[in-house]
DNA sequence: TTGTAGGCGTTATCAT
DNA sequence: ATGATAACGCCTACAA
């Protein structure tokens, strides 16, 4: 491995200047410098990055933890930053969570460690104790969440606002002409599907839906069980004419449950799920849903970064990405 | 950041035996072990990686490069990397190709600066060049190709064997009956497609059936068109009662071009894909598939990789996988 | 415009 | 068992 050194020692100059070529200072005569790039090119040089990091105290390197990288929602995010970050030079170190907030903890003091120059991340489930992002955050180390976010005051964040998802679902089943709606919700715990509940209540209310609505609030992902939970509802309620679900994996579940009740989607119920997942508009009938917009999540949340460390801004932003209603056949009219 | 020279300082002992106490080298006394360490607890002290790296060599950082990480297929594969590599250490630093020769040779570069100590990597389609992987090599920096594979004698690699996965998939719908078979084939420019094509009819060679056999070499993606193309098809032969399609996008769009043409799937006519996506269990019938234990395949290259890193191998291994039958309703009996 | 020299935090080789 | 010191490859005042 050729170094600066074989360079200088070739060149005839000093490691100064040599380095100075590498760093395009402006204070090299262009002779020196093309004499510098021959030199790097005869002996196949390149910047050992380590070195340069541990002097310059920059790594080019940004952390990324997300809870599992098999999952078509991170997998999109960490795409849009890929994108946006490496164009400028900087790698990404990629870590998974599963769930456990000890292994996001381990990953977290690893980055350190490593001088990674900022940090991308959505939090664990169990992610309880926000003292390492205090302490990141009063280090001055540049970190942004997205996706799922402690509570904490001064962060940078990017989410989806996943109220207004629903909203909009549920308008939209509204808007074409349902009249007896149901919610399939997800597990109350989690913050997200509480909110998408509260979504679909509230556009019921604004549109003074009659009240005549009903939430199963989660299915047991017990077939049997479940098909016999919506044969029962279907025979209380025969007018139910529109379904939004929190999910679409859920809705497809839903929907093969349907179709096996000879229930015929959109003709006698429109159906509309959250998250727009890879294969949701490849089952038939191709399933409307909720975008969440992974890609830009990821991109938006690396431009925030950037924008810290770059020093352009220092204060912490807050963005909220508004969902994107996508109108499929299953809610067709 | 505290350092070992701020340990050395508050317990009066050298640079040397502080470092030695943290590579748990077995020359440093019980005590001064205590004394460093709870030096190093009350000043919250953590090794600097890089430095570390700089000094011995050893970065423990592997370097990953996929097409695409939004993709499940790779997902998955790097899920298995991440899990077999972490609990030792090691991080991994991810890049994409997006199919571009260009960009993987700059990831590739990148990694070589940052000194990784080893690399994991899936070509992309467009790779033509493979001078950096013999200069990598020669090198004897240790890297594992998976998936995509350069066409080199001296490598490491973990492959599928997609012709036996097609072999398995067309027996598997002779065995439960199927007599007139067609098969959907994919780009014929791309190996694992060729490979799948002809275990389909190596299998309905050795089964001696008979050579009426159709192969719809490419799907459009044009609905209209391919709608056409398949209804002709059948017309001209009513009999077929079986299809082997090369992936499970295709095998879910070519489902539901049969389900607008009435044909009744499994009863009528199998059918059978390749990859076991995420969602092929999801729809409606659930597909049978072609599982490429794209986990196991991240599991087994990262091993591999190991063994190199701690010089318990020298020698190139070459690790082809079985795939495994999934059989679900589209070709259930 | 170029050179000198010190240091980033650690490891490794000698000693003692 | 411990210590002194050089080195890894690079950057950056400061000086010239």
């Amino acid at each position: 491995m050729a170094s600066i050194k074989d360079i200088a020692k070739i060149t005839g100059l000093s490691l100064a200047t040599v380095s100075r070529v590498f760093n395009n200072s402006p204070s090299v005569s262009p002779k020196t410098r093309s004499k510098v790039l021959d030199a790097a090119k005869q002996l196949d040089y390149h910047p050992n990055q380590m070195a340069a990091a541990l002097r310059s105290g920059k790594s080019k390197i940004i952390g990324v933890i997300v809870p599992e990288v098999n999952n078509y929602f991170f997998s999109s995010i960490i795409n849009g930053i890929e994108k946006k970050l490496t164009d400028l030079g900087y790698r990404i170190i990629i870590a998974q969570s599963h769930e456990s907030a000890e292994n996001e903890q381990k990953a977290l003091q690893s980055f350190l460690n490593l001088n990674v120059d900022g940090i991308l991340m959505s939090i664990s489930k169990k992610t309880t104790d926000y003292a390492l992002f205090e302490k990141i955050i009063s280090d001055q180390l540049p970190i942004v969440f997205f996706d799922r976010i402690p509570k904490l005051a001064e962060i940078n964040s990017v989410t989806l606002d996943d109220y207004k998802g629903a909203y909009i679902a549920t308008e939209h089943l509204i808007e074409g002409g349902c009249k007896h709606l149901i919610h399939v919700a997800g597990d109350s715990k989690v913050s997200i599907f509480k909110k998408r509940k509260k979504g679909f209540l509230d556009a019921l209310a604004k549109h003074k839906h009659p009240v005549n609505t009903y939430t199963v609030s989660e299915l047991s992902s017990n077939p049997k069980k479940d098909l016999e939970l919506i044969n029962t509802l279907f025979q209380l309620h025969p007018t139910i004419d529109g379904i939004f679900v929190h999910g679409d994996e859920s809705s497809l579940y839903l929907m093969n449950l349907l179709q096996s009740l000879k229930i015929s989607i959109p003709k006698q119920l429109k159906l509309i799920g959250f998250g727009n997942a890879n294969y949701s508009e490849l089952v038939q009938p191709p399933l409307s849903s909720i975008d969440q917009r992974c890609d830009e999540m990821g991109a938006i949340a690396a431009t925030i970064l950037l924008k810290h460390l770059t020093k352009k801004q220092t204060m912490p932003q807050k963005e909220i990405l508004s969902p994107k209603l996508i109108i499929r056949q299953s809610s067709a009219n």
